[in-house]
DNA sequence: GAGGTATCCGACTAAATTACTTGGTTATTT
DNA sequence: AAATAACCAAGTAATTTAGTCGGATACCTC
C-alpha cells in the first residue's frame, strides 16, 4: 500500500466523478479543468481505473466516464491500488534473500501495518467520503445550536463505521 | 500524510530499535546490516528522527541510538511525518488559487481522508505493532489447538484497539 | 594522547518515479 | 463531413528517493 500524490489525483478525480456524474458521463476535459490536472495524465490514470473496472467509458461527443459500480461499492483502497499497479514489494516477499530471524520479523511487522492500512482504506467508500461531509456539517450545525459536544466523538464514529465495527 | 518506501525504511529501522535496543544504544551500522539499508541513508533519516525527538543519540564507541520515549508513546504517524518533513500540501490550502464551489469541495474531501489516515496511524504505537505479532501467533496457536475461529475477528479487534475504540 | 568508533554534516549523484507533452488513432454523435 | 472525446505510445522535464563521498566532532579504551 503506497500513498502518494498520484493516488491523491486518482481519488480526487473519482470524487469529482461521484459528485458530478449523476446524469450522464463526464469528460476528462471537464475533470481536468475542475481539478486542475493535466488531461493526458488523467488519461493515463483512467486507463488503469478502467482496466480495474472502477469506471466505464463512453466514446464520442457527449461521452466520457462514469463510475462502473454504486458509490458504496468503490473504496479508496481500490482506487489507489489500481493506479499504483506495477511497482511494489521490493522486500523479501517469498524470495529467499531474507536472512533468518530478526530481519524477517521486522519486515513481517511492516507487512502487518501495510495490511492494516489497506483494510482501513478498504472500509472507506466514495459514498462514505461524500456523505461524511454531510455528517460533519450536520454536526457543526448541532454544535452551533446546542453549544455542546465537540467532534472528536464523531470522528471516532466515522472511523468505526468505515471499519464496519 | 504520505506513505512511501522512505516511511517504510524509517518504520522498519524504528522497529529494529524497539526490538533490539532494550539494553543500551544500537549503532546505525548494526541496523544497516540487519535491515539492509545503506548507512548514510539511515544517517539522514535518523537526523530527522532526532530533530523530532523520537530518538536520542550517544556518540563514540559503544554508542548509537535509542528510542527517546516509551514504545507506547511513539506512533507510526510520528515516524512517517518526521521523515517526510518539508515537501507537502501543493493543494489549495489557505491559498487563494482555488476556484469556488466544486473544486474546493473535492479538495476538502481529500483532506478529510488524509486526516483520517493520520488519525488511524497515530493510534498505532511501536509497542502495539510489536505486541500484535505476539497476539497473532497466540491466535494461530489457538486455531491449531481448537480448530476453531479464523483471524478475521482478531484483525478487527486489533484495528479497534489501535483506534482506541 | 593515539587510535578506533560512531554520530554528525553537507554536497553531490544515480536511479526511479511523477507529471506532463506531443502526436497521433479510433469510435461515436450531430 | 466535422467535431468530440476516448484510446494509445513514446518521449521528456521535474521531483523524489536512495546512495556515495569526504570529511568533522565527540567519546571511549588502551
Amino acid at each position: 500500500m503506497k500513498l502518494t500524490t498520484r493516488g491523491r489525483y486518482a481519488v480526487t478525480a473519482m470524487l469529482d466523478l461521484a459528485l458530478n456524474g449523476n446524469q450522464g458521463p463526464i469528460s476528462l476535459a471537464a475533470i481536468s479543468q475542475r481539478q486542475d490536472i493535466s488531461l493526458s495524465y488523467l488519461e493515463q490514470l483512467f486507463a488503469k481505473l478502467r482496466k480495474n473496472e472502477l469506471v466505464a467509458s463512453v466514446r464520442g461527443p457527449g461521452g466520457g466516464y462514469r463510475l462502473s459500480r454504486a458509490h458504496e461499492q468503490i473504496n479508496v483502497a481500490d482506487i489507489i491500488s489500481a493506479v499504483n499497479e506495477s511497482t511494489d514489494s521490493t522486500s523479501c516477499q517469498g524470495k529467499g534473500d531474507c536472512q533468518k530471524g530478526d530481519p524477517c520479523l521486522t519486515h513481517q511487522l511492516w507487512d502487518d501495518l501495510s495490511e492494516q492500512i489497506h483494510t482501513f482504506l478498504s472500509g472507506i467508500s466514495l459514498a462514505a467520503l461524500t456523505e461524511q461531509r454531510a455528517v460533519k456539517s450536520v454536526n457543526e450545525r448541532q454544535i452551533k445550536l446546542s453549544g455542546e459536544r465537540d467532534d472528536v466523538n464523531v470522528e471516532a464514529l466515522i472511523n468505526a463505521k468505515a471499519l464496519n465495527l
